[in-house]
DNA sequence: TGTACATCAGTGAACGCGCGTTCACTGATGTAC
DNA sequence: TGTACATCAGTGAACGCGCGTTCACTGATGTAC
C-alpha cells in the first residue's frame, strides 16, 4: 500500500537543540508499548523502534550504543514496575504472611497483563554473561526482590516461618508464583483453572507449608 | 579455513532404495544432541542440522513439511525423557508423597541437564495457536503428566493431601518445581543454593502446606 | 543587527549475515522384460 | 544374463526476507563577532 520510502507526516518533529534527550526516552516508551501490543518479543526490532517513534534507524544509535543497551534500559524500567505493583499491594495487608499472599496475586496479574515485559525480565537467555550479570544486579537491586527479603525475615523473627535460610524460602516462594506466571505466559491457550484460585489455593499452601 | 562447498568425505553415505527413513532419524537425533551441546536453541537452524547429518538442507525438506514439523517431533521424543526420568526416580519411593518428591528432584535435575531442551519444551511460546494446542496436547498425553497426576489422586485418597480440585495441586506442584527449574535456566549466573537443598526444602514444605 | 560558522539531530543508502524454503537437476539403485 | 527404465535419495544454486549496524551526508539551530 505504502510504499514511499517514509511518508512525511508521519514523521517525528526533530528535537530542539539541547533536547536530544528527548528522542531517548521516546524510544524507551515506544519500546514498552510494542511489547504490550505485540506480544513478541521478536518484533521489538530496531526497525521497527524507529518505524514507532517516526524516525530512521540509524537515529537510534544516537542515543544507545547497541541493542544490548536499549533492552537492559527497558529492563531497568520494568523492573521498577513490577516492584512498585508488588509492594502496592502488599502495603494492603494487616500481616507479613498476608503481605507475601497479596504480594504474589499482584505479581503474577502483572505477568499476566504484561507477558512479553514478563518474558524478557524473567525467562530471556541473556545474550552474553556480561549480559546476565548486569540484568542479575538490577533483579536483586529492585526494591520489589529487596521488600521479598524482607518480609521473608519479618515472617521468621515474627514466628510466623520457621527458621532457615532465609535464600531457600525466598526463592521458594518466587519460584512458586514465577512457575504459574510462566506457565500461563507461555501457554496461554491451556484451559487454567481461574488464576486466583490457582495462586490463592497454592501460595496458601505453600505458607502453611513453611510455619515452624 | 574450509572453504570448499562440501568436503565430501564429510558426506553421509546415502542411503539404500528403502531406507530413506533412516535419514529422518539421524536428523532428529543431530537435533537433540545439537540442543545438548550448544545450549542455544536458535543454533538448531536447518543449515546446521544439515551440517551435522552430512547432508544439504534441501535434503530435510524430503522428511519433514517444514521447521515446526521437524521441532514438534523433538518435542515429542524429549517429553518422552523426561518422564521416563521423572518415573524412574518416582518408582524408588515407598509412599506417594516421597514419590512425589523424587520425581521433582528428578525434573529439575533433567532440566538442568538439558536446559534447551527444557526451554523449547516449557519455556518457549508457540509459534503459532495451532502448534500450541499440539504441545498442550503432548504434554497433558505425557506419561509423566498423567503420572502426577495419578500420584496426587492417590495422595488423597490415602488422607496425604486434603481434598481439592487435584488440577489445582497438580498444577501447584509443578508450578514450584518448574519455577525452579526455569529460573536455574534462565540464570545459570545466579549464585543458587545447592539445587537439591533448594528443592529438597521447598517440595518438603509444598507437600507438607498440601496435608489435610 | 547581520552574517559566518560550529554544532547537533537526524537521514539515505548500503553492508553482510543467516535464515527457511523452492526448484530444476543428477546419479545410484533396484526391477521388469 | 543383459539391458532399458522407473524410482528414489539426494544435490546445487538461488529466492526473498528482516535483521543489526555503519558511513558519509544534510540541513536546521543556535552562537560569536
Amino acid at each position: 500500500m505504502n510504499e514511499e520510502p517514509v511518508p512525511v507526516e508521519a514523521r517525528r518533529a526533530r528535537a530542539r537543540r539541547g533536547d536530544g534527550d528527548k528522542l531517548r526516552q521516546e524510544i524507551l516508551t515506544a519500546a514498552g508499548n510494542m511489547l504490550a501490543l505485540t506480544s513478541d518479543e521478536s518484533a521489538v526490532s530496531i526497525r521497527a523502534l524507529a518505524d514507532a517513534v517516526g524516525v530512521t534507524p540509524p537515529s537510534i544509535y544516537l542515543h544507545f550504543a547497541d541493542k544490548d543497551e536499549l533492552l537492559i534500559e527497558v529492563c531497568e524500567l520494568n523492573f521498577d514496575h513490577v516492584s512498585r505493583a508488588v509492594e502496592e499491594a502488599a502495603a494492603e495487608a494487616s500481616n507479613p504472611v498476608d503481605a507475601i499472599k497479596l504480594a504474589c496475586v499482584a505479581y503474577a496479574r502483572f505477568g499476566l497483563e504484561h507477558p512479553e515485559v514478563y518474558r524478557i525480565l524473567f525467562m530471556r537467555k541473556a545474550s552474553t554473561p556480561e549480559r546476565e550479570q548486569i540484568e542479575m544486579g538490577q533483579l536483586l537491586n529492585s526494591s520489589g526482590y529487596g521488600w521479598l527479603l524482607r518480609s521473608v525475615h519479618e515472617c521468621m523473627d515474627a514466628g510466623l516461618m520457621r527458621r532457615t535460610d532465609p535464600m531457600l524460602a525466598v526463592l521458594g516462594i518466587w519460584s512458586l508464583v514465577h512457575g504459574i506466571t510462566s506457565l500461563l505466559v507461555s501457554k496461554p491457550g491451556f484451559d487454567w483453572p481461574p488464576v486466583d484460585e490457582l495462586i490463592g489455593y497454592n501460595i496458601d499452601a505453600h505458607m502453611k507449608g513453611v510455619q515452624p
